[in-house]
DNA sequence: AGCACGCCGACT
DNA sequence: GTCGGCGTGCTC
C-alpha cells in the first residue's frame, strides 16, 4: 500500500550573499545545525539548517544530501546571525566566513593526518615570577568558572605576558575546551608557535590565508570534531566551527589588524568577546598598550584587568630619547642624525645589533620633476607611485599599478628631471650600505619578506647574527625577539601624527612603543631614539615618559567631549562610483536624508581620504551618536529610504578604525 | 556566488 | 547572417 510521502520544511542558509534563508522539504526533520546539500538553480550547493521558521507559502525542491560533517553548533549559528546584524551585512555573507564548499570535502582515504590534538597541560611550563603566577591563578579561577568573562591583560613589553596566557590555555585544556588564540596576522610567526610547542609538547592548529587547500580542509574539519584542541590563527579563525570553544585569547588586541576592512566589514577583537559571551567562555585581551577602546572598558568596569608592571627575567625597560632633529640634522639628502649614526656605530662595536624603523616600503613615496614640478601619481588612485629598488618601478601600493620610471617628464618633457623625495626603507638600507660598509643589512617590509617562511628564515639569520643592522616596516614592530638587539632607531617618528584620523596619534604611541620594546630584551639593556622635528609633540613625550596611562587619559579627556570613541558611536558610510558626479549626487542624497534626532549627528559628505580608489571616486560621511544610541536601527531605515543605483556601491563601516 | 537571459559589435 | 561581450535578474 502507498503511503503518503511525509516531508518537512527547512529553512537553509546558504554561504553566498543572500540575507534571507531560503525553504527547502526534507524527508525527516532536519535539526539546525545539520549541513546539507540543497539545488539552487541548476547546481547543487552546501548550506546550513537555519533556526528561522520555514516558509509555508514558497515553493520548494527537496534537499539533495545531508552531509557528513558535524553539525554547525547553536553558539556559531547566533554568532553569525549576531555579525550579521551588527555589521549590516547580509547572513549568508556572513555564514561565507564559517563554511565555505571546498572546506567539507571529505578527506581522501590516505590522507595525511596531522597532529593537531595531544597538547599535554600537565607539561611543566616556565617558572613564573611572584606577579606572573599571580595573574595566572587569576586566569584560571576564571577558566574553571565556566562563564563568560572579559579581562585585559597589560603588561609592558617583555613582562611574559605570553607565558601567563599559555597557563590560562593549560586550564582551558585540563577543562576539555578548545581554545583560540587570534593573533595579528603578521605576529603568526614560528618563534611564536615554538613558544606554544615548549609548553604543550606539541605545534599547536594554525589558520591564516597561506595555508594549502588540504591542509586548511584538513585543520577545519579537525577543529569541526574536537581534534584540534589549540588554534592559533589570524582574524578569520573566529569563524571557525569549534566543537566546544572555551576560551579565546587576542594577543596585540590593540592591533589594526584585527579589522576586515573588505567584504564583512568588522573587528575581529571586538567579535572575539561576542562569541566568547555566547559560548559562555572566558576572552583574554593582551597587550602592552591597550587601545583606548579596551583601557576604557576596563576602567569603567566593564572588563577585569591585570597587570605585569615589570620586565620579566631581570632585562629592563629600554630608555627612550628624542633626537631633535632641527638641532642635529641630517646630510643634505640624507635621513639619519649624526647622532643615530654614533649610537649604531657604538652598538655595532659592541657586537650588538641595531634596528632602523621607517613605516614605509620602497625606496621612495613621491618622484617630482625638478623642472616643472610635476609629481607622478596613480592613474588610479589619488596617491604618488612610490619608487621601488628591488624590483626597479614605480607601483601603487593602493591598486597595484605599476610602470618603468619616464625617461622624460609626461608633463614638460623634460629628460632625465626626476628626483626622488623622501625616503622609504630601501633609500635607508641604501644609506647604511654607505655608512657602514662590511656590515650586512637586511630590509624587512611585506613585499620583501613574503609569507612565514621568508620571516622565519630572517629571523634565523637575525637570531645567529648574521646581520648587524636591521631596517623594517611595521613588520618588525611585533612578536619578535632578538636577544642581540639593544639600538632601536626611529627614523621618522612624526610620520603617521598627519592628517585628520581619530587615533592617528593612539596608533602612533602604540606603533612606536611596540617597536621601542624590540630593544633589549635580554640582559644588555636597550636604547631607543626618536628622529622628530616636533619633540614637544603629546605623542613623543608619551614615548619618552613611558607613562601609557596617562597618554591614554589625554586621548580620553580629547574624544569625551564630542562623544568621540568610545565615548560614542561610530558608523561610516563610503559612497563609491566610476562616475564622480554620480557618487556625488548619492552622497548628497544620503546628507538630505539623514537622521535628525538628539544625539544623532551626521557629517559629511566629504571626499573620502583617498578620493580615487581602483578607479572609483569616493565620497564619505560620517554618523556619530552617543554611546546609549545603537548605531544599525538608524543605518537600516536611512539606507531603506535612499534607492542606491546599481552602478554605485555602498559601503557602510560600523565602528570604523581606518579613516581612508 | 553562479548561471541564464538579452540586446549590440566583428567574424567563420 | 551568427558568436559573444557582460549588464540585469533570479535562485527556495
Amino acid at each position: 500500500m502507498e503511503q503518503p510521502q511525509r516531508t518537512t520544511r527547512i529553512s537553509v542558509l546558504l554561504p553566498y550573499k543572500f540575507g534571507m534563508v531560503f525553504t527547502y522539504e526534507a524527508g525527516a526533520a532536519l535539526p539546525p545545525g545539520t549541513l546539507v546539500r540543497v539545488p539552487l538553480g541548476r547546481r547543487a550547493v552546501a548550506g546550513v539548517v537555519w533556526d528561522d521558521p520555514p516558509d509555508p507559502d514558497v515553493k520548494t525542491r527537496p534537499v539533495t544530501e545531508v552531509l557528513d560533517f558535524p553539525a554547525m553548533p547553536e553558539t556559531l549559528r547566533k554568532f553569525i546571525d549576531w555579525v550579521a546584524g551588527y555589521t549590516l551585512a547580509a547572513r549568508g555573507d556572513v555564514l561565507a566566513l564559517s563554511l565555505k564548499e571546498k572546506l567539507l570535502a571529505p578527506p581522501p582515504k590516505r590522507a595525511r593526518t596531522y597532529a593537531f590534538g595531544g597538547a599535554d597541560p600537565a607539561r611543566p611550563g616556565p617558572a613564573l615570577s611572584v606577579m606572573q603566577e599571580e595573574a595566572a591563578a587569576k586566569l584560571r579561577a576564571d577558566m574553571r568558572a565556566g562563564d563568560f568573562s572579559v579581562t585585559l591583560l597589560d603588561g609592558v613589553t617583555g613582562s611574559g605576558k605570553t607565558e601567563v596566557y599559555l597557563e590560562a590555555v593549560a586550564e582551558a585544556l585540563r577543562c576539555q575546551k578548545q581554545v583560540l588564540v587570534l593573533l595579528p596576522e603578521i605576529a603568526l610567526s614560528v618563534q611564536m608557535l615554538s613558544r606554544f610547542q615548549a609548553r604543550f609538547g606539541v605545534r599547536p592548529a594554525v589558520w591564516h590565508s597561506e595555508l594549502t587547500p588540504a591542509r586548511r580542509r584538513e585543520t577545519y574539519r579537525a577543529v569541526a570534531e574536537g581534534r584540534a584542541d589549540v588554534v592559533v590563527g589570524a582574524r578569520s579563525a573566529l569563524f571557525l566551527p569549534f566543537a566546544a570553544l572555551g576560551l579565546i585569547v587576542v594577543d596585540e588586541e590593540h592591533e589594526t589588524s584585527f579589522k576586515q576592512e573588505d567584504g564583512v566589514i568588522y573587528n575581529a577583537r571586538d567579535m572575539a568577546v561576542v562569541r566568547a559571551k555566547l559560548c559562555a567562555a572566558p576572552v583574554l585581551l593582551v597587550s602592552a598598550t591597550p587601545s583606548l577602546e579596551t583601557a576604557e572598558n576596563a576602567a569603567q568596569g566593564r572588563y577585569k584587568k591585570l597587570d605585569l608592571p615589570a620586565r620579566h627575567g631581570g632585562a629592563t625597560l629600554p630608555r627612550v630619547e628624542a633626537l631633535d632633529l632641527r638641532e642635529a640634522p641630517p646630510e643634505r639628502g640624507k635621513f639619519l642624525s649624526p647622532l643615530l649614526l654614533a649610537a649604531m656605530r657604538e652598538t655595532l662595536a659592541r657586537g650588538e645589533q641595531a634596528m632602523l624603523f621607517l613605516n614605509r616600503r620602497g625606496y621612495a613615496p613621491l618622484t617630482l620633476c625638478r623642472t616643472c614640478g610635476h609629481r607622478l601619481s596613480c592613474p588610479n588612485c589619488s596617491a604618488w607611485l612610490v619608487e621601488h629598488k628591488s624590483s626597479p618601478r614605480l607601483s601603487c601600493h593602493h591598486c597595484g599599478y605599476t610602470m618603468q620610471r619616464p625617461l622624460h617628464c609626461p608633463s614638460c618633457e623634460a629628460e632625465g628631471s626626476f628626483v626622488p623625495i623622501g625616503p622609504g626603507v630601501e633609500r635607508i638600507a641604501e644609506e647604511v650600505a654607505e655608512e657602514f660598509s662590511g656590515i650586512e643589512a637586511l630590509v624587512m617590509a611585506s613585499d620583501v619578506i613574503s609569507g612565514p617562511a621568508q620571516a622565519e628564515e630572517a629571523a634565523r639569520r637575525i637570531a645567529e647574527r648574521e646581520v648587524g643592522i636591521i631596517i623594517g616596516t611595521q613588520m618588525v614592530a611585533k612578536g619578535w625577539h632578538f636577544p642581540h638587539l639593544t639600538l632601536v632607531g626611529v627614523v621618522d617618528a612624526d610620520l603617521g601624527l598627519a592628517g585628520g584620523d581619530l587615533r592617528a596619534s593612539e596608533h602612533t604611541v602604540q606603533m612606536l612603543h611596540q617597536v621601542a620594546g624590540r630593544a633589549g630584551r635580554a640582559e644588555a639593556p636597550g636604547r631607543v631614539l626618536l628622529q622628530s622635528y616636533d619633540p614637544s609633540h603629546p605623542v613623543i613625550q608619551a614615548l619618552l615618559s613611558g607613562d601609557l596611562p596617562a597618554f591614554l587619559e589625554q586621548e580620553a579627556a580629547l574624544r569625551r567631549p564630542g562623544h568621540w570613541p568610545p565615548f560614542g558611536r561610530l558608523a561610516a558610510l563610503i559612497v563609491s562610483a566610476e562616475d564622480e558626479r554620480l557618487a556625488d549626487r548619492i552622497a548628497r542624497e544620503l546628507a538630505r536624508t539623514a537622521p535628525r534626532e538628539p544625539g544623532v549627528e551626521v557629517l559629511g559628505p566629504a571626499p573620502a581620504p583617498i578620493a580615487l580608489l581602483r578607479g572609483r571616486h569616493r565620497r564619505r560621511l560620517l554618523l556619530k551618536t552617543q554611546r546609549e544610541i545603537a548605531v544599525q536601527p538608524l543605518l537600516r531605515d536611512w539606507l531603506g529610504r535612499v534607492p542606491i543605483p546599481r552602478n554605485v556601491k555602498l559601503d557602510v563601516d560600523v565602528d570604523p578604525v581606518s579613516f581612508m
